[in-house]
DNA sequence: ACCTTGACTAGAT
DNA sequence: AATCTAGCCAAGG
């Protein structure tokens, strides 16, 4: 047929599969960016995941916060707002730190 | 269409 | 343990 589509199976784009695995990972938790991108079907798109996670809106419900770089360490300069404000939100999920490094046993996968 | 830039990573030094 | 390097995906200039 003349008119086909070069895309077919994409009902899904990945930014919402990526949504969609952040969404599940529980209070308590954390991911690695790695780790969501495999759950999303994308074994080698971290990078996408922190570049759909930047463009989430201030007051978006999911739980960005819960996803770290696979050292198990905020992926932001020590120094700036955004790792505080990160870090906040993990300690009030009682989140333990171990310095820069999240405690093991808070690994989702 | 080419090049650069990231909330990344596994593997090599 | 600290750095480097080469892949990777998508967006933007």
């Amino acid at each position: 047929m003349r008119f086909a589509r070069t895309s077919l199976p994409k009902s899904m784009n990945n930014q919402q599969r990526i949504w969609q695995v952040v969404s599940q990972i529980p209070a308590g938790y954390v991911a690695s960016y790695g780790q969501v991108a495999a759950q999303a079907g994308l074994p080698k798109a971290a990078r996408l995941v922190g570049n759909v996670l930047r463009q989430l809106p201030d007051d978006s419900k999911l739980p960005w916060h819960r996803v770290v770089n696979a050292q198990r360490k905020i992926s932001f300069p020590q120094l700036s707002d955004a790792y505080q404000h990160q870090k906040q939100r993990l300690l009030a999920e009682g989140i333990s730190f171990n310095g820069e490094v999240i405690a093991k046993q808070h690994c989702y996968w």
